[in-house]
DNA sequence: AGTGCGGCCTGTCCGC
DNA sequence: TGCGGACAGGCCGCAC
């Protein structure tokens, strides 16, 4: 499942082969993503200098003068440098062909994904708008995750799952962080101290510092840019770990649902 | 304003 | 072996 550290390591695969690059072609096999991929996409992207690509949260964005297309890689989706003589397969939904015939293209078992083309700033985008800090930058620290709980009633995971307060942080390493930290998912947001969330916010950054080193999840979908799975997963301490030896303390790690998503913790480290 | 949940999808796995 | 059903997951958009 493609989260922030997935979504970074994808990032640093592709920018290499078309930063700079121009676009030929948009092709699209299947346009019923998430949200339909809009047809101007297809009409204005052709002919655009890739200027720079960037990342926000679990986004990825493609600028060029005219605009910027939008891609989200939902739970199973991947990004892959091809050429038009690959076959494309059953889920492969969008190419993005260049003038020096490599091709970004875009696939996608579930669709959850969306591949999108705005021409305001990207930033000012209904999507990303309204997003929280990246959880990798200087802005995000305990103080500020600490001041915006006060009045939370959630739980913990949901409220460091919750784009709005920081984006990129998802299923898998909300679990992991928390154990990092010491602290148990259920617990409310708005009665964790602030020398708690300090010490997760470093946890936060931490866990997926180490994953982008690592290249990322793969759990089953996630591929690299190359087709290579990431190597985190012989990281994971409690994720997908239910029944197994808890690594600190020997324990049996368990899994509950909080807010219909599976949650692992152990509940002698975390407290 | 904050919270909870439905819905979008397909592949995988389980039990019968 | 085949089949149905549960489940997994990100996250928007809506209802409360």
């Amino acid at each position: 499942m493609p989260e922030l550290p997935e979504v970074e390591t994808t990032l640093r695969g592709i920018a290499p082969h078309i930063q700079g690059q121009s676009v030929s072609r948009v092709l699209v096999r299947n346009k019923n993503l998430r949200w339909p991929v809009p047809a101007a996409l297809s009409s204005q992207l052709p002919g655009q200098t890739l200027l720079e690509i960037r990342r926000r949260g679990k986004y990825l964005l493609l600028l060029t003068e005219k605009g910027t297309a939008i891609l989200h890689l939902g739970m199973s989706g991947s990004l892959r440098i091809t050429s038009l003589q690959t076959p494309a397969e059953k889920h492969d939904h969008v190419d993005i062909i260049f003038a020096n015939d490599k091709v970004l293209r875009f696939r996608d078992p579930r669709r959850f994904g969306c591949v999108l083309w705005t021409t305001q700033p990207a930033e000012q985008h209904k999507l990303i708008a309204a997003m929280g800090p990246e959880p990798l930058s200087d802005e995000f620290n305990g103080d500020y995750l600490y001041d915006l709980s006060r009045s939370r009633k959630c739980n913990i995971k949901s409220y460091i799952m919750d784009s709005k307060v920081v984006t990129g942080v998802g299923n898998i390493y909300a679990s992991e962080a928390l154990f990092s930290a010491g602290i148990l998912p259920a617990r409310q947001a708005g009665r964790i101290s602030k020398p708690r969330y300090q010490v997760l916010a470093e946890s936060i950054r931490q866990v997926l510092t180490a994953a982008i080193k690592q290249g990322g999840t793969t759990l089953k979908d996630f591929t690299r840019e190359d087709g290579q799975p990431g190597y985190f997963k012989q990281s994971l301490k409690v994720y997908d770990r239910a029944g197994l030896d808890c690594t600190v303390c020997q324990q049996t790690i368990k899994q509950k649902v909080l807010n219909q998503r599976s949650t692992y913790y152990c509940s002698h480290c975390q407290r």
